[in-house]
DNA sequence: CCACAATGTAAAGTAACTTTACATCAAAAC
DNA sequence: GTTTTGATGTAAAGTTACTTTACATTGTGG
């Protein structure tokens, strides 16, 4: 059905050994569930929650499938798999571009509906959040994730 | 080899659409692969990204297996197909609490290395994180990160 | 024109699950 | 005290999402 969520609560001290990764984990797989149920409630329940590995940022959208596989991180026949479910249901076609024969990745009017679906998604979390922990702090919170993904892609940190 | 990475940079700017979602994932699986490493690094290279379901907060030490299964929302099936693997490797036994004749699922000394290792990571990556962004920006960020997986639990937000 | 690397994809194998099924155990109902 | 009922453990088979291996094709620098 959906992604394992974690235990019914969290501690309020969460003491000596840092919990940031178990935190992290919580909010992301919340965020993922909340965009699979808005694609789902949205009309495309066969869109499975293994077809986020293509839509994701960055889109797809006139991407040659080796040069996905690359910024994936997964293998050209994995990418190969994903896209040909994804063609068979219709969210992305394989074509050439104009004046060039090699065939690149596109998303159809359906794939633009779910992409329009998860930035619906994203933006109710985002005014929802905002208002729970505050405008500012929200704000500043993804400031830090910013910061934070810019450092975590260094060649090799440390 | 390791979990699939996003591309090799991110906007500086990040328009309309929320991508908190994508920075989220970005972080998240950038805490994945270095605990995953610091447990190699440590010798435990048998350990596979997939029993992290198990070695995660909240550790199965002393708890059910049905038990387990129900916190990290998967099949018994699937608890115990990996506590099999991870009894294997000497990670973790199942075994009857004293007076009762309950098995129950228990860290071995191996078991509590790992976590030891998982631990010395994190502690590692608060304090460089702590030092990139700032040490009072961060324990921000992971207040606004506790109060968001809280939210995160309730019955059905919204 | 010709190596030569990059690309696409088919086929087979594998990991990590879920579903189905069933046997066992434990507490509640009678 | 037995019976029923629900929770538990686990075996077996099926499925999904991959990886590995292999090979044919394509574009490109020499």
């Amino acid at each position: 059905m959906s992604i394992p969520l974690p235990p019914d609560s969290i501690p309020d001290a969460l003491p000596g050994p840092p919990f940031f990764g178990a935190l992290l984990r919580i909010v992301w797989q919340h965020v993922r569930e909340r965009m699979l149920q808005a694609i789902h409630e949205a009309g495309f329940a066969d869109f499975q929650e293994a077809h986020f590995a293509v839509f994701s940022f960055p889109l797809p959208d006139g991407m040659r499938p080796s040069e996905l596989a690359r910024q994936k991180r997964m293998s050209r026949q994995a990418v190969n798999y994903l896209l040909s479910q994804l063609e068979e249901l219709g969210y992305v076609e394989r074509r050439a571009a104009d004046g060039s024969d090699r065939r690149l990745v596109y998303l159809t009017p359906r794939g633009h509906e779910i992409v329009a679906a998860i930035f619906a998604c994203l933006r109710q979390l985002h005014e929802q959040w905002s208002e729970e922990v505050g405008k500012e702090r929200f704000d500043d919170f993804v400031d830090v994730l910013k910061q934070l993904s810019t450092k975590a892609q260094e060649p090799t940190n440390r």
